[in-house]
DNA sequence: GCGCATATTTGGTATGGACCAAATGACGGC
DNA sequence: GCCGTCATTTGGTCCATACCAAATATGCGC
């Protein structure tokens, strides 16, 4: 058990504990409700409510009211299951939409990622995926069109690893992978449903041929309290 | 460049920006001072205080006062590279201490893991883990006594990977991690010289023998600012 | 029943003040 | 120079209030 000797810790329990029970679903009641509840101010349940949604217990839609969360999506950014595929295979109903794609410059961080000069031309597209109604992550894949000659050709809103598989004949590939916790801001956050300087999860991967050269560079930014990182492996010590 | 049409957020992209520029290093002026200097509320000033903290910019010692974040430490929770190991190469100078260790009975959730009953024994360990003088994890590790005998009669303040090899002859093992963002409250918050209710990130690991039969269970829980997770892998599509 | 304008409710932003507890710094005695 | 004591500074908690913008509910005309 937590600490409850502040006003905010005691709230925080409480609604807690009846989540946790089921004794609250959907909706909660509204905030100036909630604050005559509880006999607190409202910056006080704010805190409360606050902390609850980093814990991952509830959510807010824009201005519409706070809700308790669904159930975690389990996500492993190292298997080369489809999101379609280990979505349903937890039960969930997925859906993608295909937001912009474009021809650019690379910024610095990814012409250093994908060791290209300023000047090599890149193809971008920024997706954003849903589960059960639910706007989980907003993907930017990269693509260089120099390794990935004509890719700006193709019909990008199908799925991308059969294109890299069946085109580009690329079988075998590396993954680097970076997981952290990060800030959502506008206009990704807009993407979430969710508010301007959210918290969320960012995992950037890199993916190159067996050569170890690079020719995707992509950045995830996730709700925070839609996803559980998992993975397994066998290791020799 | 995000959204500044808020007090808050116009506060948080200067302050964001001096800290990129390295104008502002070490101690933050305190909250009245900037309050004075950005002429906000200390509420406003707060809320964009907080959000640099979460974007991991920042971070605060209990009534002490803001400073600036040192650079992230960089761990694979897939590698059996030791604590020790991938601090120093990068550069930090790593000390664990252990807490705590004692017998008790699993709780619910481990004993589902490990798949025993609520009376068999377990071994368990708290240890916090520091870089350059900062703490930056606590660790509740947990061994199943009966696939492990006598596991407490050994100085578990010594590496543990070494004396599952040696005297276990666990050579090759499963893992199985999870990796979600948490709230972190008392006590942990305490050993984290953090406050109750802050952010942090919560890697769960579960350890089998080749056969899949679970003797280990661990939890760690890290500041979200002193890490990233990093993952390299060979895929075939 | 449907569509549209309007009123209401909701969370989001922001202010300013108050008090507390712990950390820090200054001071004095030794 | 060291070590306690005490005053000051600092962030942590909490309150009451106000106004705004967007989401939602309401009710009217058709």
């Amino acid at each position: 058990m937590s600490d409850t000797s502040y006003a905010y810790a005691q709230v925080r329990e409480t609604i807690s504990q009846q989540i946790a029970e089921q004794k609250l679903t959907g909706n909660l009641p509204s905030e100036r409700e909630l604050c005559a509840t509880y006999d607190v101010a409202r910056s006080t349940l704010r805190q409360a409510l606050g902390q609850l949604e980093h814990m991952g217990l509830i959510y807010r839609k824009n201005r519409s009211g706070w809700y308790v969360c669904p159930r975690k999506l389990k996500y492993d950014p190292m298997q080369h299951t489809s999101f379609l595929q280990y979505t349903t295979a937890q039960g969930f109903q997925p859906s993608t939409k295909l937001v912009e794609q474009k021809k650019q410059k690379p910024c610095k961080e990814i012409a250093n990622a994908l060791e290209l000069d300023g000047r090599t031309s890149l193809t971008s597209i920024l997706r954003v995926r849903s589960v059960d109604g639910r706007t989980v992550v907003v993907e930017e894949l990269n693509f260089s069109n120099k390794h990935l000659p004509n890719i700006d050709k193709h019909d990008l809103s199908l799925s991308i690893s059969v294109l890299l598989k069946n085109t580009y004949h690329h079988h075998n590939v590396l993954y680097d992978i970076a997981v952290e916790s990060c800030c959502l801001f506008n206009p990704i956050a807009q993407y979430l449903n969710t508010y301007d300087g959210a918290l969320g999860l960012k995992v950037t991967r890199i993916v190159r041929d067996l050569e170890g050269t690079a020719f995707e560079f992509d950045r995830e930014y996730w709700r925070h309290d839609a996803l559980m990182i998992e993975n397994k492996a066998k290791l020799h010590f």
